[in-house]
DNA sequence: CGTACAGTTCAGTACGTATTGAATCAATAA
DNA sequence: TTATTGATTCAATACGTACTGAACTGTACG
């Protein structure tokens, strides 16, 4: 058992993670954590037009990472569950570094 | 400190990421965990060109996520010190969340 | 009704990146 | 020396994606 993984794992994973890898994408989700926040709230830094803003926050809803609720005019955006674990899942296990060093030794 | 992260930091941290999101990349880190492995032991599943795999051990690289090691006609490549831990310090800490909302309530 | 506002969607463009094939380099073997 | 092998590099192409500007939805307010 080299790589117990399938593809399709390994695919959604790499999916998972190109939504995040992104300067603007990272910040968004960054200002979610732990707490819900309307679009007028989400500008980064620098800011920038509110369609690019959408577009990222599409790109982030697509993935599954964040959702939104309508709240009269506005929007309310904050992390699905398990949006943080997922994406470390993502990536691989430090832990199973010092596991395999155990088991070789 | 809503978010003390500098601009330059969220660009490093998803320059990391976009090196990783990738599912050929995504499965040699995998390959490369706990242990240093030639080139020519890195084939993904399904195979890819030589050239191809080059390519993407050279993103790597240049992230600083591995390194390789001349031995002969032979290039050993593995994980650089701490690539796992850098990789997951450049996502949200979900512990994080957790903490805010002690906070915050 | 019409206007203003929050946010999204659409079409077009510009740029980056993954992929291919050929060429190249370095190290071993004949 | 030449040939062979492991691996990288280069040039060209195809594709995806970030960004722009304009048009569009839906809600509130006069």
């Amino acid at each position: 058992m080299v790589d117990s993984r399938s593809t399709e794992q390994r695919v959604a994973a790499a999916a998972l993670l190109t939504a995040v890898a992104d300067p603007i994408r990272l910040q968004l989700l960054h200002l979610l954590v732990g707490q819900t926040r309307c679009v007028c709230d989400l500008q980064p830094e620098p800011a920038i037009p509110g369609n690019l803003l959408s577009y990222h926050l599409k790109v982030l809803r697509e993935a599954g990472l964040i959702e939104g609720a309508k709240r009269g005019r506005w929007i309310d955006y904050s992390l699905t569950d398990g949006a943080l674990e997922r994406l470390h899942a993502a990536l691989p296990d430090p832990a199973a570094v010092a596991r395999q060093l155990t088991v070789v030794g």
